[in-house]
DNA sequence: GATCTGACGCTACGG
DNA sequence: TCCGTAGCGTCA
């Protein structure tokens, strides 16, 4: 055995990101927290172990029994290794030093004390990897889940270790606070298992407190000691005792409010239970007041399976005054934490966790399926012991950042927004759906007609036949320029782009698309609505937890998928339409967006990024051309100047130029096939490669970029975005060249759109934040659009909260904080506004001198 | 015989 | 053999 290492006067700090291995973290979270040593300089070299600084306490020799008896401690400390001697070395990370000994992060010497900033001013993306990474348990490298399973069972001794710490460290608070509240401490002691009926006993030493059967001053007491504890577990509680935390993940959409009975808080062992459906208004002006306190507290965890379920709960049933305070809670939902640790396959319910984040064994605690206080102390005990276990994990694979900063505050304003009632038209969506169906019929017939007998229109199988068998309109796209075939059957395919292209050799295709396009519209985005207003309101869902790259999803209804454009119908016959004078046929155009309007004297407004992944690109690949073009001409059409560059003219850049480089631009960004963008372009696959390459050869860093990313996922087994977020790419290493390339793809597109993901969320809290600091401002949140975001707010608020949303959306500092400094591009955002979600106009933000010289118009419609 | 279910094809959205 | 979402209708 070794000795500790006696601290330096001036150590060197490593930021959490520089101990890398998974093993090293553990054993140094698992030390940290034992002896209460902080700020302190660990390495680890396999068995080995060096320490620099004990910090504020100098540990003995003895202690190093709690690393086991196989652990030696050097004596020397490693000398730091500079980033310049290792961004072109990877001996570094493969020999032998398993896990990692110093911080290869820092690029200067001289700053090296500096740690955290230093970190900060490099870019997620390095040329080289940075650490011997911990193998996910997903990637190749790794067999199973077991892994993650044996990987905690050998360190489960320092989690009771840390357990049993917490609890004494509780206790000593507690008897401190007893030396205060002795008289009305005892009292409380004494009341509870006897004279309180609700209180039951599962355990010796656990209780469920109804909070309902205290008196005022034993409340006081439950708030005092929920001040200090330091982990407690909260779920909603049904009237048929089911909780918030074990059901499906999927399932949350169909109950969130009416039957909640009250939230459970478990905490050292006992349980509380917070009504929530009172008739004292004084009880649930306290159980506000102190389950608000308790979740805004920034040293108390609060574990949530489910968390936006509960957010919601809480939100509708304790009569908020300002509701967007919930802004300020600090929660961490297991739920998240499984998704960010495995995206491609995110953990669907509390059971689905349980096989692989946690080394808790339900069988130790005596769990009786019949008694539903037993049922609760289960779930909390295994939910606290889920979310300890990935919170190594997600630390280990440098995601506890993003957890933290980005996800888990991010369900305050997702509960928030599931909360907000958009307005909608009804009587123009029934007029609608009686147009649509009026003219599907018509158009039904006209099919039928043209194929000389009737068929099923929607059917894609009966299509076939008639357009291939029937018709033989495949022969007019033989040789291999047309004819697309199904994914998984190989199928002849009826798909949009072929019709097109047999449109000019028959009338029956270009009737199909129109009957889709009009069938589409009435049964998704008109009659699917529908069914989900109520009082003229629809509500829609967020979900964190569905897309791998990182995006929100908007379910019950897809309120992201709603048709920007009209459809026109032409030769429209409007006869048919009760309530209207019979006319002359004419055209009349449809949009999905219209039913959607703001309440009297309201407004919407939007506000969206141009070009965010372009802009990402630009910022990523560092390309010197990219950059001075959104540094020079921020507001200006990007693709306009891309053209430019590219085509090396002097003369105006036409539409087709202007619409080609777009196209290419993002060919090249997700990785199309030559044939694939020949097709996009209408040009021949030689043509389209000319074009790809001359691109490539104007920004070279795009390929580069390109290449980088594939090789980054080669080495690792994933790629990551801006901020951290990670996705394991398995194929990447695969033998069928189809699902090699397919997942280098994915490895490019998760880097941009996962990165434009990570800022969008960003976006949301910063914007939320300063919205919320304004106080008298009334903006609402209604929606998120992957790049754009729309609040409903007072009209004559609309000013001064469009100064608020646009300084904070263009100032890429802010949004990046506390990942990296900044982006090397500017972000532009345009905003528009208006009473209705179709028509949106731009809104011009101008001094006031200025604004007096507008003229208003009567509008045009 | 009437529902239920999962896979598939297609079409919206976003980049 | 651009990426990744939701939702509808058909079909076995």
């Amino acid at each position: 055995m070794g000795r500790w290492i006696k601290p330096l006067n001036n150590p060197p700090r490593l930021s959490e990101t520089d101990l890398l291995s998974a093993q090293a973290r553990i054993v140094l979270m698992s030390l940290e927290r034992r002896y209460g040593v902080k700020d302190s300089l660990w390495s680890f070299n396999n068995s080995e172990i060096c320490a620099y600084n004990a910090g504020n306490c100098e540990l003995q020799e003895s202690q190093c029994s709690l690393l086991g008896s196989s652990t030696k401690v050097k004596q020397e400390p490693i000398t730091p290794i500079r980033s310049s001697e290792c961004i072109n070395n990877q001996k570094i990370s493969t020999d032998n030093h398993d896990s990692y000994s110093t911080n290869a992060y820092f690029k200067e010497n001289k700053d090296y004390h500096k740690s955290q900033k230093q970190v900060m001013d490099l870019p997620v993306l390095a040329p080289t990897p940075l650490v011997s990474v911990t193998k996910h348990p997903t990637s190749a490298a790794y067999s199973s889940e077991a892994h993650i399973q044996q990987f905690l069972h050998q360190h489960v001794d320092q989690y009771e270790k840390r357990r049993q710490l917490a609890a004494s460290d509780v206790s000593c608070m507690k008897n401190l606070s007893r030396a205060t509240n002795e008289k009305s401490e005892d009292k409380l002691k004494a009341k509870i298992p006897s004279s309180s009926h609700n209180a039951k006993t599962t355990r010796d030493d656990q209780l469920l407190i109804d909070i309902t059967s205290l008196s005022p001053q034993e409340r006081e007491i439950i708030s005092f000691q929920l001040e200090t504890v330091g982990e407690v577990c909260l779920m909603v509680v049904y009237h048929d005792n089911s909780t918030s935390a074990n059901v499906s993940f999927y399932q949350l959409n169909d109950r969130f409010g009416q039957s909640a009975k009250g939230v459970l808080v478990y905490a050292e062992n006992r349980m509380m239970l917070f009504p929530l459906v009172v008739s004292d208004p004084s009880l649930i002006k306290w159980c506000r007041y102190v389950l608000n306190a308790l979740l805004c507290k920034e040293t108390t965890r609060k574990v949530v399976v489910n968390s936006k379920l509960l957010v919601k709960v809480l939100l509708q049933k304790l009569n908020f005054t300002r509701q967007s305070e919930v802004i300020l809670w600090h929660l961490e939902d297991p739920a998240v934490a499984g998704w960010l640790l495995k995206p491609d396959d995110p953990p669907c319910s509390l059971k689905n966790l349980r096989k692989t984040h946690t080394t808790f064994c339900g069988d130790n605690y005596n769990y009786d399926r019949t008694k539903s206080d037993s049922k609760f102390y289960f779930l909390a005990k295994e939910s606290l012991a889920i979310m300890e276990g990935q919170r190594i994990l997600l630390k280990s694979y440098s995601l506890w950042q993003l957890f933290l900063h980005v996800e888990m505050p991010l369900v305050p304003v997702l509960a928030l927004m599931e909360l907000q009632p958009i307005r909608v038209d009804m009587p123009m969506l029934l007029r609608y759906s009686d147009m649509l169906k009026k003219n599907l019929q018509k158009l039904e017939n006209q099919a039928h007609e043209m194929a000389a007998h009737p068929f099923s229109i929607n059917s894609t199988s009966q299509i076939r036949q008639v357009l291939y068998e029937k018709l033989g309109l495949d022969k007019h796209l033989s040789g291999g320029n047309g004819m697309i075939l199904t994914t998984s059957n190989n199928l002849k395919s009826t798909s949009e782009a072929v019709l097109v292209q047999m449109s000019a050799y028959h009338p029956l295709p270009s009737v199909i698309l129109q009957y889709r396009q009009l069938a589409k519209m009435k049964s998704t985005y008109i009659e699917g609505i529908l069914e989900l207003v109520q009082d003229g309101v629809v509500y829609t869902h967020w979900d964190q937890t569905a897309a791998a790259t990182g995006r929100l999803t908007s379910c019950s209804p897809n309120l992201q998928a709603v048709p920007k454009t009209s459809i026109v119908i032409k030769d429209f016959d409007n006869s048919i339409i009760i309530g209207q004078e019979s006319s002359e046929p004419k055209t009349v155009k449809i949009c999905a967006r219209e039913p959607y309007i703001c309440g009297e004297n309201n407004i919407f407004l939007a506000a969206d990024f141009q070009q965010i992944e372009l802009r990402l690109l630009a910022h990523l690949t560092d390309d010197i051309t990219l950059r001075t073009i959104f540094n020079s001409l921020s507001h200006f059409d990007v693709f306009i100047q891309l053209a430019a560059k590219w085509y090396a003219s002097e003369s105006e850049i036409t539409n087709l130029e202007r619409e080609q480089t777009k196209r290419v631009v993002y060919s090249i960004m997700y990785g199309v096939g030559e044939e694939r963008l020949a097709k996009y372009l209408k040009a021949t696959p030689s043509t389209a490669k000319e074009i790809i390459n001359s691109f490539l050869v104007s920004f070279p860093a795009i390929q580069h970029f390109t290449q980088w990313c594939v090789t980054f996922a080669r080495q690792h087994g994933y790629v990551e975005t801006l901020m951290g977020r990670k996705r394991w790419l398995p194929n990447i290493t695969h033998s069928a060249a189809q699902l090699r390339s397919q997942a280098e793809r994915q490895a490019v597109n998760f880097c941009l759109q996962g990165s434009a993901a990570d800022l969008c969320k960003c976006t949301m809290l910063r914007v939320e934040e300063a919205l919320y600091n304004k106080s008298h401002l009334r903006a609402r949140l209604l929606l998120q659009i992957h790049d754009e975001l729309v609040w409903e707010m007072p009209s004559d608020q609309l000013q001064e909260t469009c100064e608020v949303i646009k300084t904070v959306m263009e100032d890429a500092k802010l949004l990046c904080c506390p990942f990296l400094p900044g982006l090397k591009v500017p972000l532009s955002v345009h905003l528009t506004h208006g009473t209705s979600w179709a028509r949106l106009s731009p809104q011009m933000l101008r001094p006031p001198d200025v604004a007096a010289f507008s003229v208003s118009r009567p509008c045009s419609t």
